[in-house]
DNA sequence: CCGCTTAGGTGATTAGATGACTTGATATGT
DNA sequence: ACATATCAAGTCATCTAATCACCTAAGCGG
């Protein structure tokens, strides 16, 4: 993928490492604006089209964006390790058992390790809105859910375990929004949420893990009997 | 990423769906051909370009593979839940460090379970060949002490897990050709992967995973001490 | 001061033609 | 008969030039 040259002489792979040059030596950051297609097709001395393979491939894997009309962008994701797979539409049942279990792995310890951490504050606010959304509007409900495991990830304080994390949400979330299948009781969800929130905020890095662990037992059993 | 919609209705989108739909209806599987990009712009209805500005966004998350003069294959990552940033060329301390601490989190217990699994047999001629290597040939061996870790993960049975230390190996990897730190002492990885794996193949978990750990607790020393 | 209109800038797509590469079939030589 | 060299058809890669669609901020009018 990044380096397995199998195949090798594009005019599109080389524009593809300058315009990541160009936004590195020039310092950019995730939402700077970068130069036009018209201005970026003149210097690299490439027609509309070639320059745009290059730039698809860089929107493709979230190093830039491109919004039509207004400009290119950097992208949020230019500086992640790992990268959720965007194509996946359906998973078949070992694959999101594995997902599953990859998160019972994961998971546990970094709700251990954010309750090490004392970053409870910002996991309370996202419940709090949780709570409004209870009753009616599962939708949202099932966003702020999802945001809570990402949140717990990221206040573990390992960037690298957050993305992985995020991009295992990732798929799965967008595997249940293709097949409608939102059976999961996201008010249980809810509830355990808040223990493992508790847990996180008092310190105790044993219970949290314990309880998450739990959690996705549970969640992994509910996807188990719709199989 | 997959389904972040805030910029939407683009030719192109729909043509990526399209042509993730053809590929899964046709049952396809990677290492198949699609059709000629002539074909599928006239199926499409659309002109070269804009066709090949789908194509390429699936070549960069690995659903396909363009190959000039032969044609357009499936990709071998199409079915993936993880991937490798591929636009990684540095990384900066603190996220090489997560990186670590990451795998410190992960492959242990896949040892473990690899060593549940009695599948110790791929890994002994793997490290047969890494033998033939200890003599020179440094990039070789390095390439095969990586392999070494992504068959400890793939024998462990969970194949999103696999897919998550592969793409940690995969960005780490790239980073050390880019910078040229071959500082790595690959003769002393060889014998700590030999001790691995023989208590894989003795069926000895409690063993595999503490001896995955002190293996990479020393990779994480190295690290730390040249920066 | 606020809302609407509008013009300039920007990305999205079209159209057809030409160059570069791969591959399997054909031809050639031994 | 077999191995090698040649070749032609198919395929991806790139170019050229123009038009369409969309966003945004400046300017206008109320």
């Amino acid at each position: 993928m990044s380096h397995s040259e199998v195949t090798r002489p594009t005019l599109s792979d080389a524009l593809t490492e300058r315009m990541l040059d160009l936004i590195r030596q020039g310092g950019h950051r995730p939402g700077d604006r970068l130069p036009s297609t018209r201005e970026l097709s003149q210097r690299f001395a490439v027609t509309t089209p070639t320059l745009r393979e290059a730039l698809r491939r860089l929107e493709a894997t979230g190093a830039i964006e491109m919004r039509h009309g207004s400009g290119i962008y950097v992208g949020a994701a230019i500086e992640r390790v790992v990268l959720p797979n965007p194509n996946v539409r359906q998973i078949h049942g070992e694959q999101l058992l594995d997902l599953l279990d990859a998160r019972i792995l994961i998971e546990p310890p970094l709700a251990a390790r954010a309750a090490l951490n004392k970053r409870g504050a910002e996991l309370r606010t996202l419940l709090d809105r949780a709570a409004q959304y209870l009753q009616g509007r599962d939708t949202e409900l099932a966003e702020v859910n999802l945001d809570f495991h990402r949140s717990v990830a990221r206040a573990a304080g390992n960037g690298v375990l957050a993305e992985v994390v995020d991009s295992l949400l990732t798929v799965h979330a967008s595997e249940q929004r293709e097949i409608l299948r939102l059976f999961d009781d996201r008010r249980r969800d809810y509830e355990e949420h808040l223990a493992i929130l508790e847990a996180i905020v008092d310190g105790d890095p044993q219970s949290a893990g314990e309880l998450m662990k739990a959690h996705l037992l549970d969640v992994k059993t509910v996807i188990e009997q719709r199989m």
